[in-house]
DNA sequence: TTGTATGCGTTATCAA
DNA sequence: TTGATAACGCATACAA
């Protein structure tokens, strides 16, 4: 040592500030010049926490999680907190084993997206957990929440079709059973239904928000009597597959047929054409996700409510008046 | 307890083997029923180990690097460890403060996916470090590497344009000091030079990765006295602000200007047209990296040579022959 | 095959 | 303002 108790150094260099100035310096100097830094694990064990969270996602290939993570580094870069993240490839298993990293201080908290709770047969969740759920809903658990308004946004979306005088309007939805999907479809319905415009037979297609269904799904649009003028996919990955569809089948986006899509992906703007989507601010949903959940670490209240955070409808290249309007209206002009 | 001593205990929940038959089940059971699991702090401390690594990235929201992601995540769960992620910003600070994470017990190794070593006025950095580069290059550091050979993908690229019959090629780099950078443009040189073909002033943009030195790069592109033919980026992202810049001015993609990229990026194939580009296996790159490591953490060998992995070519819908070419050939064929 | 005892490197309590 | 000391929960060397 430099003369001094082992105490004295742990108080110096976590600054609690109760160490005198003479010393303090000569303990900061010599830790610099020794490289020394503190064992995490002696600390942690110590201390009874990991100083880390964990992310988990549905799968971390998609990049639209890539953006919540920035926002929940960043905001857990700043209290000191490291960031695990773990891909629950949507298995039960997965999910439990890190519900149980929980439990043995691998982390001292979990921001979920996954729309489950491990098995409940097995579950350690009692709902009391350092648990924040963003994006996804998971029923009844008594976690905060951090959400966007599903229903208002897929609303929004279709009343922009609606405005531009769509009304044969079909929605790919993405895999029904789950909540954010439903309420996406039941914005849509409720557009439809506000506007006085029938959805007809067919014009809701099954998708599970992946590239490939939204290929099948535009096909089967493709196949119907009555074409739509419009489809609102719900989610921009299947809005890709149905532009490439419609694109190989000779319909053109958005003279022919306009789409929108949800996410607001990264690159969706550099899409040609651009495509018109609902924006969720990600990097502000893990923020806030975490924001959160340190105010639960550090003991004080969480909001019992879900926090609703805001989207934005972009309007870009990918949605147009329908033809037969644009049709009319030139032929008023001429 | 169960009757038992809390060495036999872990002895039991390790799987030594040594634990004789009749405890071990009793064991087993009752940890499972009181749902007990050993805690990681303390094992950590106890072990010196904290079975995590720490994956080093420019910039997490590029989601190139999740599907290395992936693959360091899986090789690593079999193995028992956990990810951390890191995220420079290209911040020399961060990368400072994610290496000394190795000292302190936060990670027991490092995947580099960052060009740069801590500055090396302060380093920590022996080049003994339980560190694998991935993809990046750290010249003379000592650690094992696994990359692509850039210079050959660049060359195969750019000769698929020669091969359509393209003559006046234009190159839009990376940032230029960068190793990365700098041998795809050697590999766009090689192949001109090898094919006899002039590289015309003006042609050797530089761009910085991202989408907007794309458009600009374009742009300069556009003004030249004679304009390329065929564009090749140094990566996607670029590329689709390229094709962006030229739909604007209303060149026709692979019509008038043929483009080709470099990473398949997640949706690269969905464009529309889907872009011709060099795919790197990013997952089997972050899976590479992660077993090396895991052999240099267990005390075996690791290869001195970079671990070059394969590349290839996807010739998509961006590339065409030139219009010069196939006007002559309709010319003749009418 | 099992139990006993020690120490991993901190932080926190208490006393000085 | 500082020092001595205990304890965090486990894994292991050694003894039984």
């Amino acid at each position: 040592m430099v003369g001094v108790s082992p105490a004295t150094v742990s108080r110096a260099l976590a600054g609690t500030g109760l160490v005198a100035e003479p010393t303090l310096s000569r303990i900061r100097e010599t830790a610099a010049a020794l490289d020394y830094r503190p064992n995490v694990s002696a600390r942690n064990l110590r201390t009874q926490r990991s100083m880390a969270i964990l992310l988990v996602v549905r799968d971390a290939g998609n990049p639209f999680y890539l953006e919540v993570f920035k926002g929940v580094e960043a905001a857990a870069r700043e209290a000191g907190y490291s960031v695990l993240m773990g891909n629950t490839e949507d298995d039960p298993v997965r999910e439990t084993e890190y519900f149980a990293m929980l439990g043995d201080g691998h982390a001292d908290g979990m921001i979920l997206m996954t729309g489950k709770l491990p098995a409940p047969n097995d579950t350690r969740a009692t709902g009391d957990e350092p648990v924040v759920v963003a994006l996804e809903m998971v029923e009844g658990s008594g976690y905060p929440h951090v959400v966007i308004d599903n229903h208002a946004a897929a609303l929004s979306a279709v009343n922009h079709l609606i405005e531009l005088g769509h009304q044969n309007i079909a929605h790919i939805t993405g895999p029904l059973p789950e909540p954010m999907s439903q309420r996406r479809m039941e914005g849509y319905r409720t557009a439809m239904k506000l506007a006085g415009l029938a959805i007809r037979e067919g014009f809701e297609q099954r998708g599970d928000y992946l590239l490939e269904s939204g290929v099948q799904c535009c096909r089967a649009l493709l196949a119907l009597p009555v074409l739509p003028t419009a489809i609102f996919c719900a989610n921009d990955e299947m809005a890709f597959g149905v532009i490439g569809e419609l694109n190989r089948q000779g319909v053109s986006v958005p003279d022919d047929v306009s789409v929108v899509g949800f996410d607001d992906l990264f690159l969706s703007a550099a899409f040609q054409p651009p495509l018109t989507t609902v924006s969720q601010p990600r990097a502000d949903i893990g923020r806030q996700a975490m924001t959160i959940l340190l105010s639960r670490l550090s003991g004080a209240a969480v909001p019992d409510e879900p926090v609703v955070v805001a989207t934005q409808l972009k309007v870009r290249g990918t949605t147009a008046p329908p033809k037969s309007l644009t049709t009319q209206h030139q032929g008023r002009h001429q």
